[in-house]
DNA sequence: TATGAATGAGGATTCATTCAT
DNA sequence: TATGAATGAATCCTCATTCAT
C-alpha cells in the first residue's frame, strides 16, 4: 500500500515505520546487511510476521533506503545546530569534528548500519549515484565550503580543500570502526584529540602561533 | 587457514585455489558481497560447477578468509619494502601514506573486495575479534611503532600516537571509496598532496621550519 | 449465492456488490485471472481497502460466482428477447447467432473475464460440475431445443443436435478470442457469414433450394 | 543453469525435463493453472524439493512455454501425417477435423493444460502476441491454406476461408471442454458426425451430390 | 459500513552444500 | 579432480482474510 508515496502517512503507520526502522538499524548493526532478512528484523521488532513489513515498505530497498535518510537527518541536525553557533573557520571545524564524533558515539547501531549498507548498496538502474554516495558528495562539499571560507578569511592555510575535506570524513568514519572494535573507547578524548590534530594541519602560519 | 587442514597442497589445487580466490575477487568487487554467489564466481572462474568450489574450500567463510588473507600479504609485501628503504620518520611517514594510495590504485578489485567484507564478516563466535579486525589493528600498531620512533627521534611532536595513527589509516581508507566513486581520480597528486597534509600535522616545531 | 443468505440485501449493499463486481470484471479482463487480485480490483473498484470487498463477499469464490452470474444473465435477457422476435427455425438460429456476437462485441470485458474464469473454476467439491459448466450445458439444450423444432417442422436435416449445437456454442465462443487478438474485427460482417455457415450446413433438403 | 540456452542438454536433463513438463500438465490439468504450484508439480512428479524445478527451468515462464510446445510439437505431428496421406480437399478436410478430435482424445491432460495455460499467457512483454496466439495464427493459415486449395480446385464453395477456419477451429476446440466435461463421450463418433457437419457446410453445388 | 492494520500461509526463486559418477 | 544433479533451508514478497475501530 506504501507503492505511490501520494497518500498521507496515518498516526499508526508512522509509528509502526519508525519501530520497523529501528528493528532493522539494530538487525543490521548485530548481524550485518547480508543476515539481516526480514525475519530477524520483524523478531527483533516484536512482530509475529514479515508479512507486516512488507505491508509497511513496498520493498525491501525502500525500508533500507529509509535507515539511511532517518540516520543521516538526525546526524545533519545534530551538526548543523552546533556548527552554526560556533563563531571563526577554526572553532567551526572543531565543532564540526567534535559534534560528529559525539553523534557517533550516542548513535553506534545507527552509524553501523549505514557503514554496512554503504558498502552493500549498488549504484542506481539508471546509473546515477546510489543515494547514500550523493550524501556522502553533499557532506563533503558542505565541509568544503566550510574549509574555503577559513581560506578566504586568511584563518586557513592553502591547501586543497578537496583532499583535506576527504581526510577530516575518513579520519571521522574511522571513528565508526573503532566504535566496533573497541566498545570503551574514551570519546570525548578522542574527539578532542581529533580536532587538534587537523587544527596543527590547517591554520595559516600568521593564526598559528595563537593557538 | 582451516584448523583440520594436515596435508600439503598439492600444485594444482594451490593454483585452482589462487584462481577461485581471484575470482571471488572480481566477483565481490563487481556485485557486492551479497550477491557474489558460488554460481557467480565460478561464472568468473570459468568453472562449469560450483560444486569445485565447495571442493576446494570446506565452507564459503574459508574462500573469503583467503581474500583477506591474499589481498593482505600482497600489500604487505608492497609497503614493507618501500618502506623499510626509507629514512628518517618523516620520511617514512610520507612513503607510508603513498605507498598505501599506490598499492590501493593498482589493486583495485582487491582493495574494494576487502571493504565489502570487511562490513560483513562477523565477529568470531568465541567473541574474539575476526580476522579482519586483528589485522586492522596490527597494522595501526605497526603505523603507531614509525610515528612513536619519530618521536622518541624528536622529528615528531608529541601526539596520541594512537589517535593519529587511526586517523592517518582513515584518510588513507577514504581513498579507496573515492577510487570506487571518481574513477579518474589523479592518484599520485593526490597521494602527495594527503602525504604533505600529515607532514603539516605531525613534526615538531624544530623539524617544522626546514620543511 | 451463499447458503446461508437469509437476510434481504439492502440498496447500498446491491450497488456496492454490483460496483465491486464491475470492477472485478474489469481487472480480469485486463490482467487475467491468477493477477486479479482483491488489492487490484478495489483498486479500480476506488475503494481503499480491500477489506470491504471480503465484507460484501465472504469468499473471493463468491464474487467469482457472482461475476459469472451477472454476465449470464445479462446475456441471456439480450438474446432471449431477439430470439423470440424471430419466426421459423432457420431465423431463429440466425438470430441466435447473430445476437450472441453482438451480445460479445458489446460486452468485451464481461465476456473475457468469464473466459478467463471458466478455465480456472475448479469441479465443485461434490464432483458436480461447477456453476459455469452447469450454465454452458443449459445453454446447449435451449439450442438443441431449437434445432429439435426446426428437424420436427421439417426446416432442418437430420444431424445429432447435440454435436450441431456445441459446434455452433464452440464457433460462437470463438467469436470471444478472435475479440481479443483482433480488436478492429468486423463484427457485424463476421456475424452475419457465421449465420450463412451454419445456414448451408442445416437445412433440409427441399428448404435448401429456397434460401 | 538453463538460461542461456548455448549448453547442449545431457540425457539426464533432458529426461529430468520432460517429466517436470508432464508432471506440470498433469497438475494444470487437474488443479487449473493458479493453483499449479511448483509444490503441487514437484508432488505429482516425486520430486522432494521445488528447487529441482528452478534448477532445470530458470522461470515459470520457462516451464509453462516449454508444456506449449511439447503439447503442440506431439499435435503438429499427429495430424500432418495423416492430412499429407489424404487426397482432395473434402478428405482433407475430413481427415483434419477427425485426427485433432483423435489427438484430443488421447492427450485429454495435455489439451486440458494447453487450454488452461492460454487464457492465463499474457501479451508479450514487446507488445507481440504471446507463443500460445502465434501458434493458434498458424494453424489458422494452415487450415485456411487447404480450404483454399479445395476452392481453387472446385471442390469447395465460395465463403470466406478466415471465418470458416476459426469456425471449425472453435468446433474443434469445443470437443476439449466437452472431453472435460463427459468423460464418456463417444469420440469416434463424435468426430464423425463433426466431419460430417461441416461436409455439408463446405462442398460446392456441383460436388454437393455425389457425397 | 468502511477503513487501515495485522496475520500467516503459500508463492517462486536463490543458494551453499552434498554426492554419485 | 571435476562435473552435473539434487537437496532443502532461507529469501522476499503477495495474498485473502480477520479484526478493532
Amino acid at each position: 500500500m506504501t507503492a505511490e508515496r501520494t497518500r498521507q502517512l496515518t498516526f499508526t503507520e508512522t509509528a509502526r515505520r519508525a519501530q520497523i526502522v529501528q528493528a532493522a538499524i539494530e538487525t543490521i548493526a548485530e548481524l550485518g546487511y547480508p543476515r539481516a532478512s526480514f525475519a530477524q528484523i520483524a523478531k527483533r521488532a516484536g512482530l509475529s510476521s514479515t508479512g507486516l513489513i512488507s505491508y509497511h515498505f513496498a520493498r525491501k530497498d525502500e525500508l533500507i533506503e529509509q535507515v539511511l535518510t532517518d540516520v543521516w537527518t538526525a546526524s545533519q541536525a545534530f551538526m548543523l545546530l552546533r556548527i552554526d553557533a560556533a563563531a571563526g573557520a577554526r572553532t567551526k571545524l572543531r565543532v564540526y569534528i567534535e559534534s560528529n564524533v559525539e553523534f557517533m558515539a550516542t548513535h553506534r547501531p545507527g552509524i553501523a548500519a549505514v557503514m554496512h549498507i554503504s558498502n552493500v548498496l549498488p549504484r542506481d538502474p539508471d546509473g546515477e549515484p546510489n543515494s547514500y554516495a550523493t550524501r556522502y558528495e553533499q557532506g563533503l562539499v558542505q565541509l568544503e565550503g566550510l574549509l574555503r571560507a577559513g581560506q578566504r578569511s586568511g584563518e586557513l592555510r592553502r591547501f586543497s580543500t578537496r583532499v583535506m575535506a576527504v581526510t577530516i570524513r575518513g579520519a571521522i568514519d574511522s571513528v565508526g570502526y573503532r566504535l566496533a572494535t573497541e566498545p570503551d573507547l574514551e570519546m570525548e578524548a578522542y574527539a578532542r584529540e581529533l580536532a587538534t590534530l587537523f587544527d596543527h594541519a590547517t591554520p595559516s602560519e600568521t593564526n598559528r602561533k595563537e593557538t
